[in-house]
DNA sequence: GACACATTTCAATAATTGTTGAATTGTTCT
DNA sequence: AGAACAATTCAACAATTATTGAAATGTGTC
């Protein structure tokens, strides 16, 4: 992944109201909901929610299909697959032994943790 | 972690100067760089490196410690594969056969990708 | 065709973020 | 104490992002 799909990805994820959409869509997932059903889950104005639907798709996190007269979203899982293993990649940066003795310190648990191997 | 950590920390990302700092906070840890090392390697001003050294701090993704008249920046890695952890589990969200499926199918390596699994 | 509906686009404005140079704080060295 | 240095804070301004209501686009139904 380029730094730069990077950016307009964290950039993408960095609002509550965003942050929000994206986990609902994941929840909805395979299915994915239309614009108006969102709309009446996170409780926002057409024109808001469709302003960052915007930069959800811009960044490539959802996808948009249309349906008739309404427009259906989903989740771009593998793209959220992407993004994680691009940051652990650059959590490791060539030196795997230091993320491994970190997640190893660490309290979270070891099973919802990256690999991190040197074999990547 | 929570929403607005979670959020605080994607806005930090959602830059390339701060992602390129974070990376190369990474690169040099454990022992990392006093502030002009970095200002050096960006090719920032002081003053705009001053900025979006506080975002990062901000956001925890880094630490400070002083250091005579230098200040040292370190990378929070553990701050990282919690970040890591959240959005692996924010991508299964309760529905860890998704994830794995679109593991499966992915081009990405599975050697860096994370696991996902519904006993987290 | 006329109407209701789903959603987006547009225009205006408010709020936040990014950048720059000058001034400030605090440290080291002599 | 005084000079040199590291880094931050401040003030001003440019640029981007967020929110709102009104108007427009396109689809289905009578």
């Amino acid at each position: 992944m380029e730094t730069k799909q990077a950016t307009a990805i964290f950039l993408a994820l960095s609002a509550d109201l965003r942050l929000d959409l994206f986990r609902l869509l994941v929840k909805y997932a395979p299915d994915g909901l239309v614009a108006g059903e969102i709309a009446k889950y996170l409780k926002v104005s057409n024109t808001n929610l469709s302003f960052h639907l915007k930069a959800l798709l811009h960044a490539g996190l959802i996808t948009v299909e249309k349906e008739g007269r309404f427009l259906r979203y989903r989740a771009n899982i593998p793209l959220m697959l992407e993004t994680i293993a691009y940051l652990t990649a650059e959590c490791c940066s060539g030196r795997p032994e230091l993320c491994r003795d970190f997640r190893a310190a660490s309290a979270v648990s070891a099973a919802v943790l990256p690999v991190c191997d040197s074999k990547k």
